[in-house]
DNA sequence: CTGTTCGTTAATCATTACATTAAATAATGC
DNA sequence: GCATTATTTAATGTAATGATTAACGAACAG
């Protein structure tokens, strides 16, 4: 009942510790709906290496793929940055109110 | 110069996509001034494997570590917190107003 | 001083993550 | 059909992560 097996934040936070894939969430936040050979462009990686990416951040929901023709377009999928926000927020009042707070918003948070 | 050589948010990241850093950020959110052996309590983990974990927690800047006497009393630091919710705060334009808003955000910011 | 407690470091091992090149699959056009 | 383009999968190597046990060092109590 402490760990419900596996938290979806853990995917989520693991998805947004490299840097190239936060370049990839901001390459789809500015224009949805890129390629993943668009996406690899701009990257100093190969596209295997981009698909890898990509399937890390669809993994954590961050990311979806349509198949259309021969090309894969990429959509983002914010949904799960919401619940990075909730968990944030809960220690947001950590330095705007004071500990107190806290300490009973997070009796049995992991 | 599209990168800095290494992001903060790559190191805060990482320590936050494990539960038991969460876990520990947590306890010291409810009860700050926790000691390493009253971290390393409730987990099912060895106290070595803790203070690696503070390691990468302190590394990330989320705890320091006071020592005092034989003791090691944990304080959270919730700075780098701030730059998490920043890096969000953009994206969250992305669902609740369009996509306009949030592409001119993130012209230049990876 | 000696023994005990608290914490870190060392040595080791297994697992996972990230990258590459090369081959395979899939859709399009001639 | 055959070549071309787009993307994924396979095979592989290397580096990072996470854990454990054992050894070490510092602080306190007797």
């Amino acid at each position: 009942m402490i760990n419900e097996q596996t938290n979806p934040l853990d995917g989520i936070f693991a998805a947004l510790s490299d840097p190239k894939r936060r370049a990839l969430l901001a390459r789809l936040a500015a224009q949805d709906g890129l390629t993943v050979g668009e996406l690899a462009g701009p990257l100093p990686i190969s596209m295997p290496a981009v698909t890898r990416h990509l399937d890390v951040l669809e993994g954590a929901g961050l990311v979806s793929r349509e198949k259309q023709g021969r090309r894969v377009l990429c959509h983002l999928r914010p949904a799960p940055l919401r619940a990075v926000r909730d968990w944030l927020t809960d220690y947001e009042t950590f330095w705007t109110e004071g500990l107190d707070r806290l300490a009973a918003l997070l009796e049995a948070k992991p």
